[in-house]
DNA sequence: TATGTATCCTGTAGTGACTACAGGAACAAG
DNA sequence: CTTGTTCCTGTAGTCACTACAGGATACATA
């Protein structure tokens, strides 16, 4: 078993040292062991919940979703099932998400087509802007 | 010219009480009149400010970008141009969210797709969350 | 051994955009 | 006047980080 310092996870892991901290300090991840100098020693175990960690943030899933999943996980107390409608439920709002800054982007897209028509000195987008 | 207070522009704008004043205290938007009493007396063109700033809210432009644009507007300092130049580059950044939220949706749906399989007890999710 | 450098520690505070009190004042209606 | 509603200021919290400051530890080199 190789041991890392809070530098090597995270070169390893890829995830900022102050935010393996915070995790830390918000009980996301658990306490690592300490050197007799206070130092972090963390193991293969903890550069596997740190992955399933960064896995989930870069998915979209905030730090408590995170949290009640790896309870989940640790306890051994879920099925397949669950997991999926969770994942499914998440699929859910990143699709509305995806919906809305599309809505937006139509919006703006539409903005920039008519102050594209080269009306001047009167700015249709500014106008628009200040509409109810 | 109808005046009206917090409560009033509040629900005349669709903006939180709370988020008025934060704006006020940011900055995003001038200091209004005042009753004898304390209280805040709102304009037409208050309204009119507060409109441009919730519809720029709504289109994802940040705080920072609207004190700009606002302040752009109000020197009447500017080009249809620039606005438009400012518009397209925000509709990139927009596309861009679009773009890493599909990306997401995507990894989520093969996820699921896997899970839907029915394989029990190991969950290929979760595997899959652990893995570097 | 001493020195220099890099890394680490804790605690605090800041970012952006809100949101929610607490305690008290102003206002309107009965 | 009393009661209920709205408003005020100041402070703090949310979420997920991020960035110090000041000091300690660990390692490498001379």
């Amino acid at each position: 078993m190789k041991s890392l310092s809070i530098g090597g996870l995270s070169e390893k892991t890829g995830v900022n040292i102050e935010t393996i901290r915070y995790y830390e300090r918000e009980n996301i991840l658990p306490k690592p062991s300490r050197s007799d100098g206070g130092r972090r020693i963390y193991n293969n175990e903890d550069v596997r919940r740190l992955n399933f960690v960064h896995k989930c943030r870069n998915l979209g899933f905030s730090l408590r979703e995170i949290v009640s999943l790896m309870s989940l996980v640790d306890t051994g107390n879920f099925t397949c099932k669950q997991v999926h409608e969770l994942t499914v439920v998440h699929v859910k709002e990143v699709s509305e998400k995806i919906e809305n800054l599309k809505r937006m982007e139509r919006v703006l897209l539409e903005m920039a087509d008519r102050c594209g028509k080269g009306s001047i000195p009167d700015c249709p987008i500014i106008d628009s802007l200040f509409l109810e």
